[in-house]
DNA sequence: ATTATTACTAGAACAAAATTCTAGAATAGT
DNA sequence: ACTATTCTAGAATTTTGTTCTAGTAATAAT
């Protein structure tokens, strides 16, 4: 009666990865139901703020939306931020695995930049909501979040960069800083969504993918010139 | 009595531009301690959004660190979004007149592309804070905002496509759609300035601006290689 | 000058929306 | 069976953005 400190969650991203232990037995009913329930949420709310921004959202359409009450919404988020910041998370995952599993595969530099460009560009056009809430920050992450990001985005980077230094070392790319290549690459795809997500391109990044890879490829490529 | 439609402005951008028709008088005092309190609204604003975001910020405390009321704010801003929009609008105006001044003297593709991106750079890293507001999208622009920036971005666009023009022509520069020079050109310095200025990275664009304009040149220069 | 109109300032009052709180149901653990 | 924990509910509260009314200084009109 007096510990009012009971051990909510916020913060617990599911969705996906959740099958250890399951005692294929009664429960599952009850378990299920809260997955869908914020599967809803999520779902629902990525809908609202990429329509018309985080702020803008209110708490009483997600809740009707997604038919899910206050006290279930602020039991597993935490706070109207809280669902941004896991829907920004999960985003972020699903991309890096995304861009890591076209990369890896690839044997030579050439083929693995326009693997990079190209999933990019796709993964944009085929996901235009989630894209442009990622692409949209003004997320106040919770210090905790940070941190979280902060290790996946170190391990991405490290990931990236085993498969980038043979390929330096064997003259292919240039020798850059580590935290160049990904702004190099996926600059100019980025920066393409981002305008045509605005709607102040035409052109989808899915239509100019081969551009794009080409031009980002000679961005790193290291060669030697005619002229 | 009964029209309550009064002339608000909740737009003026009154700052830097605005000295038409001054009678060297004594009203003086009035407007400029009007136009002081907006550039001060305007300057605290910058600072509460670019630390927590839109969102997280209270009028209370613009209202207070502005040293400002609420009647004054609404009257010059309408609501907490207009005076986001209008440090965006003025923002991208402050960018998109520098850019161009940097890049509208150069003679050579290359050296205009240079200027380019080692403007963006500098700007970035001598305003952080602008450009972390600006970089930050989230804003939902009015619709009146939405067709001024959509004007000043085709004119912009016109500008510079006017300075690339003769040196595809000339076979300098490759000929893409018009629509991806900019991300070309800056899309990786601009990725770069946002792992910066949130913290991703610790190098600054100006640290690696020679780096960026060269590699930004490479992938849109028009070129024979060796192979 | 005097009056009328407009631009601006001020802060109390209001309304909307986010969040907290209390209570109760379902489930898991012992 | 009993206890602790997780989860669901929705009424109650608080916070916060915005509106309203009123008043003051400046400008224009007569």
């Amino acid at each position: 009666m007096g510990n009012s400190d009971s051990d909510i969650c916020h913060r617990n991203m599911t969705s996906p990865t959740m099958f250890h232990k399951r005692q294929a037995g009664k429960s599952q009913t009850r378990k299920s139901q809260t997955s869908a329930l914020k599967s809803r949420v999520m779902e629902v709310s990525l809908a609202h703020f990429s329509d018309v921004g985080i702020e803008q959202t209110n708490v009483g359409d997600i809740l009707q939306d997604a038919d899910c009450s206050v006290g279930s919404l602020y039991h597993h988020f935490g706070s109207k931020e809280g669902i941004a910041e896991a829907l920004f998370v999960e985003g972020v995952d699903h991309f890096n695995a995304g861009l890591l599993a076209a990369l890896l595969p690839r044997r030579t530099a050439s083929t693995g930049i326009t693997a990079m460009v190209t999933f990019c560009c796709e993964w944009v056009t085929d996901q235009p909501q989630l894209a442009a809430f990622l692409l949209s920050r003004e997320i106040k992450l919770s210090e905790l979040a940070r941190l979280e990001l902060r290790e996946k985005d170190r391990a991405f980077g490290q990931s990236t960069y085993d498969w980038f230094a043979p390929h330096v070392k064997s003259g292919e790319l240039q020798a850059l800083p580590t935290a160049l290549y990904m702004p190099l690459i996926c600059g100019p795809t980025l920066e393409c969504s981002r305008m045509w997500l605005s709607g102040r391109s035409a052109r989808s990044p899915g239509e100019v993918a081969a551009t794009l890879a080409e031009a980002s490829w000679q961005s790193v490529r290291k060669s030697v010139r005619k002229s």
